[in-house]
DNA sequence: TCTTGTTAGATTGTCGACAACCTGCTTGTC
DNA sequence: GACAAGCAGGTTGTCGACAATCTAACAAGA
């Protein structure tokens, strides 16, 4: 609001930077899904001691990227085939709602913010870094949520962000080569900037059904591995 | 699925027990909105140390009823009317989506299960034990959501109604006196039971918007006061 | 009087060690 | 050889103590 006003200081607790390199960790695909995270291993690595790790664990839990059996251990989130079906769908839910909220706030900051992100998703895509790429994706996909001036509906994005990130990246990793998905964006930029709501909402849906079959089809595969593995 | 299934052994952990308790304390109102919790008196009351009693409070931080700043302290999240307008908006969209995903799923057990929910309300609104009749009407509301049948979906619609009990909770401190609501609840196991899909959930958007003029008078209420005294 | 520097107290963050628990192997018995 | 009991190693859960940080009160100077 103000012409100038600071950020917040950065927590400096080794709890939250811990937080913050354990999820990309897990987002990027280094820890993969059903791993075990060994606190003693871990904290040795890291030069901290159990507690502040564990606290950082116990948040991720909660954030639905680490499950957590009591004296068993703590591991990374498993995904299913169904948990993609569920995210999506819901996904498609909550982008015809923010997109909803979102189109009469839209201003100059969001038209010049939505730009900018495109252009990093440009600029991951030509670099060939698969995993920015996937992060850039997903914020240019937030701007409509941030937008929306909804708390609880930008954090429950936000959760659900996590666990498609997990998704691509693991699809990713498994094909090892970049989605060709720039065209698919220019449009979805330009029906944002345009005037019929209704046809951004829309092709949100189709926008998402697109990578979906493929994604789908790479999960399947996962479950029919793991009945196979176990 | 199966004819007999073991409930899970309880979690023995301190951390399971605090968080239930913790979260019991919020949930009831007996720990008020922008009050501090001081881990030493707390670990002391509850006989732990303080190392289960802050992983249950990150816990709690990432399920949004707790807010923390470092070094400073952690706090009860605090009630603003916007917060309500949020959740009550977004509980909107996923009602309408978890009566969609519910319906075909719809099956005696479920019918029972309505039944026995929708009983367990009238038994503690005849009690006129408030704290109760807000428990089993949001269990009675969740019913579609567990036969939705959307991990995610369910996870979701959890997180906020930790939030919209934190409101009504407040709400009934506030005027102290029990809602006669067990109208509304008759229509809306009427509908489920029915045929008529659209009319249930448009019943659920009429149903919600009843309470909600209240609750978000007494939100107004509650920003007016914040504004003063601090 | 207002501002700035200092200090004491209380609280949070972190650490290292111990207790509880699980797992897999070994041992002994049938 | 099969099976149960018990032991050993390793991992998680919990504890008490120490370090880092914040708050508020107080003192000194302009």
């Amino acid at each position: 609001m103000a012409k100038l006003d600071f950020s917040p200081i950065a927590d400096t607790t080794r709890r939250a930077e811990i937080v913050v390199l354990l999820r990309r960790a897990i987002l990027t695909g280094q820890l993969e899904p059903r791993q075990k995270l060994n606190e003693l291993r871990i904290s040795e690595q890291m030069r901290v001691s159990r507690a502040p790790l564990r606290e950082a664990m116990r948040a991720l839990v909660q954030e639905g990227i680490l499950i957590s059996i009591p004296y068993a251990g703590t591991f990374v989130t498993d995904v299913t085939a169904k948990d993609i079906i569920d995210a999506y769908s819901l996904n498609k839910v909550l982008d015809e709602f923010a997109i909803e909220l979102a189109w009469p706030q839209r201003d100059q900051r969001f038209f010049d913010e939505l730009d900018r992100r495109h252009e990093a998703v440009k600029q991951a895509t030509r670099a060939l870094d698969t995993t920015r790429q996937i992060g850039t994706a997903l914020q240019l996909h937030g701007l409509i949520y941030e937008w929306a001036d909804n708390s609880v509906l930008l954090e429950t994005w936000q959760r659900l962000t996590s666990r498609l990130q997990m998704y691509f990246a693991l699809h990713q990793r498994a094909r090892n080569e970049p989605v060709p998905a720039e065209d698919v964006h220019e449009t979805y930029v330009a029906l944002l900037k345009g005037r019929d709501m209704r046809a951004a909402q829309h092709h949100a849906r189709e926008h998402i059904d697109l990578d979906f079959e493929e994604l789908l089809a790479y999960a399947r595969g996962l479950e029919k591995r793991a009945s196979k593995g176990a």
